[in-house]
RNA sequence: GCCGAGGUGAUGGAAUGGUAGACAUACAGGACUUAAAAUCCUGAGAGGGCCUAAAAAUCCUCAUGUGGGUUCGAGUCCCACCCUCGGUACCA
């Protein structure tokens, strides 16, 4: 062999001596200190793949670790096990999903012990086992005993060709994923889930978990929580604007802007457009008109209404609406940027404050009403609390100059030095804003005949000091764009003038960065791109609220029209049925009146038929079972139909972990007491892409059953990782079609699962998002490690430690044990290879040491360990070992090595004390000659930082 | 567009505000060998000065996307901008 070993033998003795000890099988009733360490149970593909191998090897390796360190650790294991695929196979080839899904249970297994994970098969959880989905099916009754699941109409995907509803995740870019065909949306009843009720507390949930802010603001994006009020906007025909024919309520977060609520705006779904198309069409002069749009609206697919961003519509001629607040008449639309789904499916436009009826505004010529005027105070020259303020109307003039494109500049001196800004200056009384524009160009600039190109359609407004006059100002500003031909010609400007400031001319892309109050930049903004001002400030053309802050005025202005507070949520009730037949069967039973009734527990599980037809008819498959029929007959009575949807298997997923605890147990779904001692989850490692769904559908599952007080807890997971991806060598997603997959199988079975172990754990950190491209030279490199540590292992003797050699374990112990804490086994790996580099140079090694790396090593590579632990003389197992201690003096270096550094740059290094003192350190920098030069230049002070740096600042 | 994360050698990546590039990979040179593989040793961010026949050591300058700032000291903190990746999208 010389200097390899066999890894295929050394793994089959590892794992069998494993087996034998039966090392992993974790006492849940005992009194050791519990750690719950958990990931993502896998669907059997049948096919274990190198995520599966990241996921389950570098979380094996910190289980294998606080093991040592004397925790009694949950390690579990188990099988998503219903879904599609299996069904897929019963359509294509006539398989028996059951048959098909155990048959790959089987092969996962013998592929998941090939990793050398430390699971405790003890507790084994298959959600698709009727032992396992009759739990699935008691919690869920228990939910609709209490009203949190609960059967209502609702819209699904429908695929025309295939004649089937398809899953969420079965529909591709609008199109099914079996035959591409356009997917339709049917309505049809359907069971859900309240989860929706549970919105704000999985909301404010979030707020105590440890867990990355990515995966926290990914799931408050989905909740989607918005507070504004509603508001009630009454609907007369045009002619006689007195009396009211209907009301609509919209939802709105900025009831603030109502007084420039200028038009309404309906979603093409909304109730009343329908009525008003059809049976109230009379009160509408272009009826026809209408309903051509909405069936233009219907036509669109999905895709296209979201593919295509133009904002079309069309008005309701003959019906206005009245605006609360000012009680004028304003104009109706239906338009389909509006959506049915959320709020109240109706919005009241505020074109000036909101880019979307901004730009809807602009398309169909309707008035923009500026009610909140934006308002910074000047941070340079903050207005101050003992002075009166004052409003003034001002301009400020960006003025181009044509010959060369570049930006007129002023920067201040006297009071306000250090401030750039545009052209800039008050209106006079009787002064329009672009007389007052081109009077201030002649006077600052010194420029005449400069024409006045644009203006800000909003105005802002600065609050600022003004020290000489002993007022706080209030500059309410036009903004303006003026142009002038060239600078030929161009007169002096006045020595009084020039005093104040200094023009200058900059590149068009420099003035952002160059203008320093807030307001110009955003003036400057606001002169280049149209948007409408999203902003807070003070009310105008508001009535009696004028001058008040938006925010300040906001309940009161919901009050002087008539609305109330509410809050809306994106988040939807979760919808379960999928009429699919390798899922859990909704355990619910019909009367003859067709009302819905759960099944008694003591008929749980209540089984999956096996006599049905997969073929896609468009009805859940179970459908076509007699047996089923008949079941529900016998025990129900005649006249009681069965439920034939499924549940989707997020739910078989929400709850996993809780029978995990007590995987066996026929008369609950699991232990009160070891639910006591081992929830919350200590460490829920998983894929970024369960960060939304799974992840908050557990939550809602765990705080639902704790309202129920079935569970202890109100959070599953109390701390959360996302790993990386790894991409094929090419740096791409691994796909078969482009041929860059990676087997593990085969890599395993050439290098040893050791290699792959620790070339995962060393790829990159596992706590971070990003991916990781593999690298084919990646696992050799792993192995040769491991075969420098055999050589070293074999030349170890019988010699007492060196002190160095126990330092450097010391160190490595303390190391390995925070880095695994933190998920960032690269670090590990990297200071396990310094530690060997360390130990080769030793003139001798001890076995005593040898043995003691070898259980630093031994999570990563856990087989050949085994071997080389018994080599060096130790007893048993090296994981039944506890981890190396040292002394803590070892961890304290004798002598240091210290930077010193002149004005911040280093110029050489000293060997001291780690606590040596100042004047030591000092004595010692002089004999480099840029210190002592620098001390011989006279003044100077010294920055020592102990055990870190030496500073000298001349 | 919005939200989030991130830009460090040829590559993966290290670095509580304190010697940037740990640890690897790839690369180059050398030793061993008939030869190769394996193994071991050495080198290496870029540029320059000095000394040289040539080199090494030594020394200096510049370097963590770009430009500013705070600090004795910035990859790390602050501001603006550019780019990449992830999530999300007409959410009122």
């Amino acid at each position: 062999m010389g200097g390899t070993y066999n890894h295929r033998e050394v793994e089959a003795e590892a794992q069998a001596m494993w087996k034998e000890l039966n090392l992993y099988e974790t006492d849940l009733a005992s009194d050791a200190d519990p750690y719950y360490l958990l990931v993502e149970f896998p669907y059997p593909s049948g096919d274990l793949h190198i995520g599966h191998w990241y996921a389950f090897a570098l979380t094996d390796i910190y289980a294998r670790m606080l093991r040592a360190r004397g925790k009694n650790v949950l390690f579990p294991i188990g099988f998503d096990a219903f879904g599609l695929p299996a069904e897929n196979a019963a359509i294509k080839n006539g398989i028996d999903p059951k048959e098909w899904t155990y048959q790959n249970i089987e092969r996962m297994r013998v592929q998941l012990e090939s990793m050398g994970a430390s699971f405790d098969w003890s507790k084994e959880v298959i959600a698709c086992d009727p032992s396992y989905y009759q739990w699935t099916q008691w919690l869920f009754t228990k939910l609709f005993e209490h009203g949190l699941a609960e059967r209502r109409a609702a819209p699904v995907k429908w695929c025309p060709k295939d004649q089937t509803v398809l899953a969420n995740e079965q529909v591709i870019d609008g199109r099914c994923e079996r035959c591409g065909t356009e997917v339709e949306e049917r309505t049809l009843t359907q069971w859900f889930l309240k989860i929706t009720k549970y919105a704000d507390r999985l909301l404010s949930g979030l707020e105590r978990l440890p867990w990355r802010e990515d995966i926290k603001d990914a799931q408050r994006a989905w909740i989607g929580k918005s507070e504004g009020a509603r508001m009630r906007f009454d609907i007369s025909d045009a002619a006689s604007a007195s009396e009211a024919v209907h009301v609509v309520d919209v939802f709105t977060t900025r009831p603030d802007t109502i007084f420039g609520a200028t038009y309404l705006v309906l979603a093409p779904e909304h109730s009343l457009v329908t009525q008003l198309a059809t049976e109230d069409a009379r009160r509408i002069e272009n009826a026809n008109e209408v309903r051509g749009y909405l069936e233009a609206t219907k036509r669109k697919t999905e895709r296209e209404r979201s593919e295509n961003k133009e904002k079309t519509g069309v008005e309701l001629k003959g019906v206005r609406a009245i605006n609360p607040a000012t009680n004028e008449p304003i104009p109706i639309y239906v338009a389909d940027y509006v959506l049915g789904s959320y709020g109240t499916g109706a919005v009241m436009a505020v074109p000036a404050h909101d880019e979307r009826d901004f730009e809807f505004a602009k398309k169909h010529g309707l008035a923009i009403r500026q009610v909140v005027v934006p308002c910074a105070d000047d941070v340079s020259n903050p207005p101050r609390p003992e002075f009166e303020e004052v409003k003034r109307d001002t301009v400020v003039v960006h003025l181009r100059d044509r010959s060369t494109g570049k930006f007129a500049i002023l920067d201040w001196h006297g009071p306000l030095e250090g401030i750039a800004t545009a052209i800039m200056g008050g209106i006079d009384a009787g002064e329009t804003p672009e007389e007052a524009a081109v009077r201030e160009i002649s006077e600052e600039a010194a420029l005449v005949g400069a024409h006045i190109t644009k203006r800000v359609p909003f105005i802002t407004a600065a609050r600022y000091c003004a020290s000489h006059k002993g007022e706080n100002r209030c500059a309410h500003t036009y903004a303006l764009l003026a142009e002038i031909d060239s600078l030929e010609g161009k007169g002096k400007i006045p020595d009084d003038e020039a005093k104040k400031h200094t023009l200058s001319w900059i590149e068009e892309h420099e003035m952002l960065g160059r203008l320093t109050p807030a307001h110009q930049k955003q003036m400057w903004q606001l002169l280049h791109e149209e948007i409408a001002l999203t902003g807070d400030g003070y009310l105008i053309n508001s009535g009696t609220f004028d001058g008040r802050d938006n925010r300040e005025a906001f309940s009161d202005i919901i009050e002087y029209a008539g609305g109330e507070r509410t809050t809306n949520y994106r988040l939807r009730d979760w919808l379960v049925s999928r009429q699919r037949y390798w899922g859990c069967p909704i355990p619910i039973v019909y009367d003859p009146e067709g009302k819905p009734h759960a099944i008694p527990a003591e008929h749980l599980p209540w089984l999956l038929p096996t006599d049905v037809d997969f073929k896609p008819t468009g009805k859940s498959p179970l459908a076509s079972s007699e047996e089923l029929r008949e079941r529900v007959t016998r025990i129900f009575g005649a006249g009681w139909t069965p439920e034939y949807d499924t549940l989707d298997t997020f739910v078989d997923s929400s709850w996993y972990f809780l029978r995990y605890l007590d995987p066996k147990d026929a008369n609950d779904f699991s232990d009160g007491r070891r639910m006591k001692r081992w929830l919350p989850v200590d460490r829920y490692s998983g894929g970024s892409e369960h960060t939304t769904m799974h992840l908050l559908y557990a939550r809602f599952f765990i705080k639902a059953l704790h309202d129920l007080a079935l569970v202890p807890v109100e959070e599953p997971f109390e701390e959360r990782f996302n790993r990386g991806l790894i991409m094929g060598p090419d740096g791409q997603k691994m796909s078969k079609s482009k041929g860059n997959v990676i087997n593990p199988d085969e890599v395993v079975e050439e290098y040893g699962a050791d290699a792959v172990r620790i070339y995962l754990a060393f790829i990159g950190p596992y706590n971070e998002p990003g991916s990781y491209p593999w690298h084919l030279d990646g696992v050799p490199s792993m192995r040769r490690f491991i075969e420098r540590v055999i050589r070293q292992a074999a030349r170890a003797s019988d010699a007492a430690p060196t002190e160095g050699e126990e330092r450097g374990l010391a160190r490595a112990s303390v190391k390995i044990a925070e880095d695994g804490d933190r998920f960032k086994l690269n670090t590990a790996v990297a200071t396990l290879m310094a530690l060997l580099n360390e130990l080769e140079r030793e003139q001798t090694l001890s076995k005593q040491s040898m043995r003691a790396y070898v259980q630093l090593l031994a999570p990563f590579a856990p087989h050949i360990t085994e071997r080389l632990w018994a080599s060096l003389g130790g007893e048993g197992s090296v994981h039944a070992n506890a981890w190396p201690r040292y002394a803590p003096e070892l961890l304290v270096d004798r002598v240091i090595t210290l930077a010193v550094q002149v004005n911040g740059k280093r110029r050489g290094e000293v060997t001291l004390a780690p606590d040596a003192t100042e004047e030591e350190a000092c004595a010692a920098a002089r004999a480099i000659p840029a210190v002592a030069e620098a001390l011989a230049a006279g003044t100077h002070r010294t920055v020592y930082v102990p055990g870190r740096i030496l500073n000298i600042v001349v």
